[in-house]
DNA sequence: ATTGTATATCGTAAATATACGATTAAACAA
DNA sequence: TTGTTTAATCGTATATTTACGATATACAAT
């Protein structure tokens, strides 16, 4: 883009637009599904399980995080990384208030 | 990147990144409430209410159209579009499913 | 201190996304 | 036919995303 106008819009509507795009790899989506199986998992975990590089699997937690959704804690030599239930929430009743706003009206 | 790996992902994963894709952009969360409001829209209206140029709205449109929760229809010289509202169920039912599926096990 | 292990970050390449002006195409009206 | 209106598409510039090898960093153990 030339430069984005993401400021004209909503706060509300720039916050879904951005949980949105932290879900929008399937990478991102396993991710969140293998840390919720196991309810933490450290980063080793993650790269033998998925098809990606270790420095791709990094990137990708990197956007979890920068969205807010997932956690990393220090764990000797490791990173246990575990998803931010509070903030999972907040993202799931946000959409599900989008969708309740976006029904067939008349 | 180098060349995208989404074959190696479920398909499930595949169509949830794909929807969340569609909605990672605030301008494409605006137009669906738009055209949830009215029903239905004549491109022109959408344009007149987004602070983006006509090519960009087009744009953005065609995204939507692409990830099949809008349809387009021509009316006269115009377009008229709507929400493709089982589409849009579907949606909402896979992200409802995958919530379903993160959530604190042990 | 040195070595080993785990993860982040850097550098880079290619693909995709965003934005807009200009142009084209389609539908209608005169 | 000609002109008008509406929207899609083209061309282009810039930004961001995705991916990976290489390197740096942080900690543990010896």
């Amino acid at each position: 883009m030339a430069f984005s106008k993401n400021e004209a819009f909503t706060d509300t509507d720039q916050q879904l637009a951005l949980w949105a795009k932290a879900l929008s790899h399937p990478a991102r989506i396993a991710i969140l599904r293998e840390l919720a199986q196991r309810n933490a998992c450290i980063c080793g975990e993650l790269v033998a399980n998925l098809p990606l590089s270790q420095a791709t699997v990094s990137q990708h937690l990197k956007v979890l995080k920068e969205a807010g959704l997932i956690d990393g804690e220090i764990d000797g030599p490791r990173i246990c990384y575990c998803i931010d239930w509070p903030a999972l929430k907040e993202m799931e009743n946000a959409l599900i208030l989008l969708f309740n706003q976006i029904k067939p009206c008349c």
